[in-house]
DNA sequence: GATAAATGAGACATAAATGTCTCATATTTG
DNA sequence: CAAATATGAGACATTTATGTCTCATTTATC
């Protein structure tokens, strides 16, 4: 669907479209066709021609995200490892994505495939909490969903403070499964 | 400024619109005036007589949150009291505003007052910080910009489980208190 | 009840973004 | 080098939201 027919497309094109699109999308949930085509450093037709409508655009970039986000974990998944190692290895794989992820929260994408990629990422970092609970990383009495949303949070926070300056992406993961486990005390 | 010379405005009405203005916009940043006018059960003309433009009209409703999120902390802070209790009386008082503030995140205000109001927030966090780390509640070793990350990423959590209805707003305070400080193992 | 004023409904002009199309230019491919 | 084709630039029509204005109707105030 994204890719019409008629036109191929040169790789260095796409390449450029595409992360011109994640950073200015980011940046501004309602940028314009125009803008993302000037930081792209491409003709607004070229846009038109490979992504029918603004909302393919989207859509398309949503679904890169999701998948990014989806290898990077799934890159990260070793099998034997305590539930607390994995969950730091997914936190050093996924918090530098993080200012490439933060336009899924805003710009809502109603593509199934990015639906469909973010319950797969749901799925399994409830399968995950569950693991951590089991081997008394988190307590039982903890509703899963409030453990999970305080990883999504935390992967925000952890990048956030990355791009602020002041810790290192090390020191962030650290800090981030302290942060759920120990607490800050 | 967002009350014209020509036009007084009956109070009605205004409650009207300002509180169908922050549910829309909260729910849809991009919301337009027709939307919020229909919403408001209030003429388009009505909006466009009181708020000049829609920068006007979001303004005043960046500026009414701020304040209303400031005065809420305010009413709160008991002088006398230890550090915890003190975070535990603004995350009581601030969770169930939680859905009028998320609000402020996305559609960033450039208002000067709502800036204001926000730097005061911030400064009223970090204080809080450092007597947490006084009392031994918050380690030294973690950067006080975390922690005020931290407190402001569980006042949306909190308020979303709330709004999920999986629980109440003295279960989410004190969990968002547990989590920040304890952990959850 | 009479006067004044706020509102609702809709017409109107304007601005901005979208999406389509054409043609000249640059780039690839053979 | 030559042919094919992707791109850039810009014109164009269309849509959508904004902001202004007018006038009839409702609401408040005395």
């Amino acid at each position: 669907m994204s890719t019409p027919r008629k036109h191929a497309i040169r790789p260095a094109t796409l390449e450029a479209i595409v992360e011109a699109a994640v950073r200015v999308l980011n940046a501004n949930a309602g940028a314009t066709m125009s803008e993302i085509a000037v930081q792209a450093g491409v003709g607004r037709a070229t846009l038109h021609r490979h992504f029918r409508t603004r909302d393919h655009l989207v859509s398309a970039i949503g679904i890169r995200c999701v998948e990014e986000m989806n290898a990077a974990v799934r890159a990260q998944a070793t099998a034997g490892q305590a539930a607390v190692d994995r969950l730091r290895s997914m936190f050093r794989a996924v918090i530098p994505l993080g200012d490439r992820y933060s336009f899924l929260g805003t710009d809502y994408t109603d593509d199934p495939k990015v639906r469909e990629g973010y319950a797969t990422q749901l799925h399994w970092a409830e399968a995950l909490v569950e693991d951590l609970k089991d081997q008394g990383d988190v307590a039982r009495d903890v509703p899963s969903p409030w453990v999970v949303a305080q990883i999504d949070q935390l992967v925000w926070t952890a990048w956030n403070a990355i791009a602020e300056g002041y810790l290192s992406v090390n020191e962030a993961t650290d800090l981030a499964v302290r942060t759920l486990t120990e607490g800050l005390r």
